[in-house]
DNA sequence: CTAAGTGCAAAAGGTTTGCAGCCCA
DNA sequence: TGGGCTGCAAACCTTTTGCACTTAG
C-alpha cells in the first residue's frame, strides 16, 4: 500500500512542485498516521522545521491533495484526501471515522438567496466502541 | 425583537451568572450583527476587555447559548444559538445562511466502531445570488 | 457585603515572514 | 546551474493567565 505516498508524491511532481526530503516526510507522516493530524503533532514527528510544515500543509491542501478535519473542540487536523466521505467523530476520544459519501443529490436544499450548492460536508458526532465504558 | 436578547440575558440569569455590562455589550453585539462574528471583530466592537470576550465567549458556547461555525478558510465564528439548523456558507463571501433541519433520524449512519451518534452538522458551500456576478 | 467578574499587563503559544544558503530538476 | 525550498530566527498575532479592583445581586 505504499502506493498512497507515490500517487501524492508524483501528483506533486506532475504539478511542478520539488520533491524534497521535508515534504516526503511530511506526506509520509500523514499517510503513516492512523488518524488525522493536528499540525503541531505533524510537526513534532517530521523531519523538517516548524514552518516547513505549515507552508507544506498550505500548500497541499490548496492542492487538494490533504483534506482539513475540524475537531469537536475547534481545533484542526490534516489527512491525505481519499474520496468523498463524511465523518464520525467520538467526542470523547476524538477518533475520526469515514464514511463514504452516497451522493445527497436528491436533497441538496435550496434557499432563495443562494444560487447553487458546491459542495458539502457531513460530520456526526457520538461515542465510539473505545469510549462506551 | 429585543425579545431575542432578553431571552439569552434572562437565561444567563437563571443559571445564576451575572448580568454584567461587559456580557451585555457582547451579547448585545452578537445580536445585532448580522453575520456571525468571529472573536476579534467581536472584541473590537465592543465596551469589553479582549479577555473577557474570550471568556464570554467560552462560557456561552459551554452553555450552548451561541453556536460555533467554522468558515471555509478555517477561521471561526459565532452567533446566538437557535434551533438546530444547518448551513449554507457562500465560498466568496462567506456568508451564512440557515436552514432548519428536518431531522434526519431515518438515516442515522452506522459503523462497526462507533456505539451511537448523539450530534450532527451539516453544511453546503457554493455561491449565493449576490456573489453570482 | 462579598464573591463573581472585569480590566490590565504579562506570559505563553501558535503562525508568518525575511533571508541566506541548500539542493532538486 | 538556477530557482524553488528549506532552516533559522525574529516578528507578529492570538489567546491565556494571575491578580488587584470593581460591581451585581
Amino acid at each position: 500500500m505504499k502506493d498512497a505516498i507515490r500517487q501524492v508524491t508524483d501528483e506533486l511532481q506532475a504539478r511542478g512542485y520539488r520533491l524534497t526530503r521535508a515534504r516526503r516526510s511530511i506526506v509520509d507522516a500523514l499517510y503513516k498516521a492512523k488518524h488525522p493530524q493536528a499540525i503541531r503533532a505533524l510537526a513534532a514527528k517530521v523531519d523538517a522545521d516548524d514552518a516547513s510544515v505549515y507552508r507544506t500543509i498550505d500548500m497541499l491542501s490548496a492542492e487538494g491533495l490533504v483534506e482539513r478535519i475540524r475537531l469537536p473542540d475547534g481545533s484542526q487536523a490534516y489527512a491525505l484526501a481519499f474520496g468523498h466521505h463524511h465523518h464520525l467523530i467520538c467526542t470523547t476520544c476524538n477518533r475520526v471515522l469515514h464514511i463514504p459519501c452516497k451522493g445527497m443529490r436528491a436533497k441538496l436544499p435550496t434557499h432563495p438567496d443562494f444560487a447553487n450548492v458546491e459542495d458539502h460536508e457531513v460530520t456526526y458526532y457520538g461515542t465510539c466502541t473505545a469510549c462506551v465504558a
